[in-house]
RNA sequence: GGGUCGCUAGCUCAGCGGUAGAGCACUCGGCUUUUAACCGAUUGGUCCUGAGUUCGAAUCUCAGGCGACCCA
C-alpha cells in the first residue's frame, strides 16, 4: 500500500551508500531563480553563458529520455529547468564542479552518475545543483548541471502535477502541499505578508506605538464575544483568551502614550463560515485628542494607502466586482441608510412596539433579544442595507445601546459617535470616539451584565480594573479596529476567509486506530 | 442549528444494482532539445464508517464522520 513509500525509501539508502545523504546539512545557492531568469532574459536560444551558478530547490516535474533529461526545478522565486546531458554528467570533472564539503560530497562528472540523477531523484525532492547556464532550442533558461546533490529525499508523492491539488480539505489541511502546488495560495500568503509590513510601517511612520496586551485575562472585554476559557494551574485561576484588545490599548492611553497599536491575534468563541475564523487578527490604533472623524480620515489613509503598495493601485477587483479604495469614502449614518434601504425612519418611533410594528408591515424581523428601538435599528441595518455596502462605505452614528464603549454622539441623543466601514457587504472596521467618562462606562457596562445576566452570551462583564483606569482620566481618543483577514481577502481576491488564513481551525481529522499521522502506512 | 452538494488508487476524476476503471505519479524497457515529453509493459483499492434492502451494493435506504457552499 505504501509503495512509493517503500520505493523512496531504498532510494534514500541507495543515496546514502553512495555517501549522498539524503539529508544534507547545507548547501550554498549562488543565485535565486527568478534572478537567473531576470539577469539573463537576453540569452539565445541555443547559447551557452560560461557563468558558474548554483540553485537549490524542489524537483517539481522530470521529464527523462535516453541520455538527457530535463527537470524542473522550483525554489522559493518560482522554477527553473534543469539541463541534465549524460556526456556532461558522466564525462571528466570541471573545475567548477567541485564539491562543497559542508553540504556533503556532490556527486560531481563521475561514470554512472546520470544514471544516478535520473534514477535516484524523484518529483519531491529538494536537491542541489550546480552547471553554467543554457538557453536551450525551445527557449527555456536551464541550468546545464555539472554537478548536483541530494539535499533532502521526499517519501512522499506531490500533488498531481497538471490539476495540482483540487480538494479544499487537503489544501487546508496539509497547507504546505498548496504551497508546494498552488502559485495562487504562495502569492496570497506573499500579499498578507507584505500588507501587515506596509500597515505597521504606515503606523510606526505616524509615530504610533506597537505594545503588546495581555491574551491571558481575567475578564473578556472590548467586544461582544464569547471567548474560549482556560485555566492557569499555578494560580489555579480561570482565564480567558483575549476577545479584543480594546480595553488594554486605552489603559497605555491612560498612561500617557498618545498613539499605541497592537496588530495581533484575536480569539472568538463562535461558528465557521467564509467569513469567521475563530482566531483571526486584527489591529486596534488608538489616537489621543481626535475623535471618531479622525479616524475615519485614518482609515482611509491607512488603508489606500495600503491597498496601493500591494496592489499597486487602489482601485482594485473583489470577485469580478471593481472595488474604489480612492479616498474619500462615502459616509452615512445608520438612520438615513436604513431609510433609503426601506423607508422606515426609526427617529420617529418611541417605542419598541412601534417600531416592530413598522418593521414587520416591511416583512422585517424582529427578533425578541432586540428589545429597544436602537437594537431594532439595527435589525433593520442588518436585514437591508448591509449586504448593499459594496463601496467602501463609513456607517455612522450607532445607537447607544449595542455600543457601550463609544461615547454619546455630541448632538444626537440615543446615539454614539461610532462608525464602522463595509466593504463588499462586510464589516471590515470599527471606531468610536472613545467613551472617557468613568461614571457612564461604569452604568453602560452594568448594563451589559444585566444582559448577560438575561441570557445574552455575548454581552461584556465588569471590568473593574478598567474602570480605575478611566478614574485617573483619559484623553479624548479615537480608537480603531480593523479585521486584517478580511481586509486581506479583499485585497487578494479571496472568497472565504480560510483562504487567507495558512492554518485555518478544522475538526480533526478522524484516522484509523493505531495509525501514525500523515498518509503513511505501518 | 437548517438546507444542498461532495468523499472511489499517492493526485485529478469516471463508474450510479451485475468481475473496481482512466489519466498523471510509481516500477520496468526504449529514446540527446523536452516542458502535461513520447512509445510499450506492469503495479497500485477499507469505493469515508456502520447498519439495512437485495441472489448480488461503490451504486439504493438509514445513521454517523469529515469537508464545501448557502441560510440563520
Amino acid at each position: 500500500m505504501s509503495e512509493l513509500r517503500e520505493t523512496r525509501l531504498e532510494k534514500a539508502r541507495a543515496l546514502a551508500e553512495l555517501g549522498q545523504g539524503p539529508y544534507a546539512l547545507r548547501f550554498d545557492p549562488s543565485h535565486r531563480t527568478a534572478a537567473l531568469q531576470q539577469d539573463h532574459a537576453d540569452l539565445a536560444n541555443g547559447e551557452e553563458r560560461d557563468l558558474e551558478v548554483a540553485v537549490a530547490g524542489r524537483v517539481m516535474t522530470r521529464r527523462v529520455m535516453g541520455k538527457l533529461a530535463f527537470f524542473t526545478l522550483a525554489d522559493e522565486t518560482g522554477p527553473i529547468q534543469l539541463y541534465l546531458e549524460k556526456a556532461t554528467l558522466d564525462g571528466a570533472p570541471t573545475e567548477g564542479a567541485l564539491a562543497d564539503g559542508a553540504a556533503g560530497p556532490e556527486a560531481a562528472a563521475a561514470p554512472g552518475n546520470f544514471a544516478q540523477i535520473t534514477s535516484l531523484v524523484d518529483a519531491g525532492d529538494l536537491i542541489g545543483v550546480r552547471g553554467t547556464l543554457r538557453r536551450t532550442d525551445r527557449g527555456e533558461l536551464s541550468v546545464k548541471v555539472t554537478s548536483w546533490s541530494m539535499l533532502t529525499k521526499g517519501l512522499q508523492p506531490l500533488p498531481d502535477k497538471w490539476h495540482g491539488l483540487a480538494d479544499v480539505e487537503t489544501r487546508y489541511r496539509q497547507r504546505y502541499l498548496d504551497l508546494i502546488v498552488s502559485p495562487q495560495t504562495r502569492e496570497t500568503f506573499r500579499r498578507r505578508a507584505r500588507m501587515v509590513s506596509a500597515m505597521r510601517r504606515w503606523l510606526d511612520e505616524r509615530d504610533f506605538l506597537e505594545i503588546e496586551t495581555p491574551v491571558l485575562q481575567s475578564v473578556p472585554g472590548g467586544a461582544d464575544a464569547r471567548p474560549f476559557e482556560t485555566h492557569h494551574n499555578a494560580l489555579d485561576l480561570p482565564l480567558t483568551l483575549r476577545i479584543a484588545t480594546e480595553l488594554h490599548l486605552k489603559r497605555l492611553v491612560v498612561g500617557g502614550f498618545e498613539r499605541v497599536y497592537e496588530l495581533g491575534r484575536i480569539f472568538r468563541n463562535e461558528g465557521i463560515s467564509t467569513r469567521h475564523n475563530p482566531e483571526f487578527t486584527s489591529v486596534e490604533i488608538y489616537q489621543a485628542y481626535a475623535d471618531y472623524n479622525d479616524m475615519m480620515d485614518l482609515t482611509e489613509q491607512l488603508i489606500a494607502s495600503v491597498c496601493e503598495q500591494v496592489c499597486g493601485s487602489t482601485t482594485i477587483t473583489y470577485q469580478g466586482t471593481e472595488i474604489d479604495l480612492t479616498p474619500p469614502w462615502r459616509r452615512a449614518t445608520m438612520h438615513e441608510l436604513v431609510q433609503q434601504a426601506c423607508g422606515l425612519d426609526f427617529n420617529a418611533y418611541s417605542s419598541r412596539e412601534e417600531a416592530a410594528a413598522a418593521m414587520a408591515a416591511k416583512g422585517l424581523e424582529a427578533p425578541a433579544l432586540a428589545d429597544s428601538v436602537g437594537r431594532l435599528l439595527n435589525e433593520a441595518f442588518e436585514q437591508t442595507v448591509e449586504a448593499n455596502l459594496i463601496q467602501p462605505t463609513f456607517v455612522t452614528d450607532y445607537p447607544v445601546e449595542i455600543s457601550p464603549l463609544a461615547r454619546s454622539h455630541r448632538s444626537k441623543p440615543g446615539l454614539v459617535e461610532r462608525f464602522e466601514l463595509f466593504i463588499v457587504g462586510r464589516e471590515t472596521a470599527n471606531a468610536f470616539s472613545e467613551l472617557t467618562d468613568p461614571v457612564d462606562q461604569r452604568q453602560r457596562l452594568e448594563a451589559q451584565q444585566d444582559r448577560r445576566a438575561a441570557g445574552d452570551l455575548e454581552a461584556q462583564g465588569v471590568d473593574e480594573d478598567f474602570l480605575q483606569a478611566l478614574e485617573v482620566g483619559m484623553p479624548p481618543t479615537g480608537g480603531l479596529g480593523i479585521g486584517i483577514d478580511r481586509l486581506v481577502m479583499l485585497l487578494t481576491d479571496s472568497p472565504s476567509i480560510r483562504d487567507v488564513i495558512a492554518f485555518p481551525l478544522l475538526r480533526p481529522e478522524v484516522r484509523p486506530e493505531g495509525q501514525p499521522q500523515g498518509h503513511q502506512e505501518p
